[in-house]
Order: structure tokens, then sequence, then C-alpha cells
DNA sequence: ACCCATGTTCGACAATCGTCGAACAAGCTC
DNA sequence: GAGCTTGTTCGACGATTGTCGAACATGGGT
């Protein structure tokens, strides 16, 4: 199974903030951000299996994430040092606000 | 006419980077973020001016620029200040690549 | 008043996107 | 090997998006 992980410094700008600009998956990214692994099937977001699918890919080939094959599953990682080193204070400006708007401050 | 200029802080972090994840408006906002303000008509990137009308306001309605009519003009500006209170890093992170990859570092 | 300049709005169009169910692939366990 | 689990791929679909030309609105300038 080809594995499609391009360094994170080949993707345009515009392709990892497109991967960032969805609910699901900033979901997705806010359960990596915690750190580790998590298998695929973790992601329980309300969608369908193809669906997620469909989104962990997007992430991967936007370069954020690092997939590990085992056995039948996969286990997923957020590539947080290199997401770091050249986008600083990205991940943790996105991060830091909730999904949904309208809070104070 | 009625400018709809939301606030930042209630406008969903995907909106955010979903105006921000796309070619042209990201020289729009690099070409704001030398400061000051420009008529609408400064940014010829290759589009018309119903493209570039439609793209200010997606910028608009983002929260990132205000704008300021005068005569049949308009100035915009990019909200810098309240862009860095919420989302402190996100502006100079997006901008530090340039739009397009694969160069060192 | 007429023209010109600056922008917006209105369809229309092709392309992309998010979503799903169904089918498929591959590995584990009994 | 049969069956289960995990995950991907394949159409298909409706919705959204980026783009344009054309029409419109508005505010100068002469």
């Amino acid at each position: 199974m080809e594995l499609h992980e391009p360094e994170l410094r080949e993707v345009p700008v515009t392709a990892v903030l497109a991967a960032l600009a969805d609910d699901v998956r900033l979901q997705i990214v806010r359960a990596l951000a915690e750190g580790g692994e998590y298998a695929c099937g973790t992601f329980e977001f309300g969608v369908s299996k193809a669906t997620r699918s469909h989104h962990l890919k997007v992430l991967r080939e936007a370069g954020l994430t690092r997939t590990r094959v085992a056995g039948t599953s996969r286990y997923v990682r957020l590539r947080r040092d290199e997401l770091e080193h050249l986008y600083p204070g990205l991940l943790d400006a996105v991060l830091s606000r909730s999904t949904t708007p309208a809070e104070h401050s």
C-alpha cells in the first residue's frame, strides 16, 4: 500500500490551510494534538468511515500527518515538529479557539 | 451600501482558514500586510474585477479586512491587531512562506 | 446633463468538495 | 478457510467555489 506523504515544505500554503479549513478535520487535528498515535477508527465525529478515510487522506497529503501501518490498522500522528518549524505558531493559533465561535475575548 | 464586517471572534475558525486558503486572496493579504490602505483596484492579480470583488468580500466577511468607502472607491486594510490578538502568530506563519512551495528550508 | 471610473451584483458555468453506501483489500482469530 | 475487523476505493449526489461577462449603481469631472 502506497502512502503518499509529501514533505510539508513542498505543500503549497493554500493546501495546508485548506486542509485545516474543515470542521471534521479540525476535530481530528485537535485530537491528534494531544500527542501520540491514534488508530483511524478512533475518530468518531459523526461521519461515515468512508468520509473519515477521505479526511485523513487530505490531512496526510497536506503533509500534516504521518501514518504507520500495522496489521489492518493504521496509526496516525501529527507532524508537529515540521509544522512548527515551517509555520511557527500556526497550530497553536488555530487550536486556541474552539471550532464554534462566540465565546468571550 | 451595507458593508458586512463581522467581529473576527464571531467568525468560525474554519471560515478564517478557508478565506486564507486561496492563492488570489493570499496575494491580497500579502499586499495588505505591508500596512496602510489600498483601493480595491490596486489588486491586479490576473483576475477580473468581478472576481476581485468576490475575493475582497470573502476576506471582509471572514473578519480579516476593514473597508472604508470614499466616493466611488473603497479602501481596504488588514485587521492586523484583531487577527494577532485572536490568532497570534497565524498571519506571520502563513505569510512567512511564499505562495509557491519548494524552496530551501 | 453626459460621460467616465470604480466596484458590486447577477446569472452562468466548470471544477472541486464533503458526504454516503457499497464493494473491495488485507490481516487477525477461531 | 470462514468470518470478523479495519480501513480504502469507487461511483454518485448535492452543495459550494472560483471564474467570467454583462448589467447595474454611484460618485466624480468637464
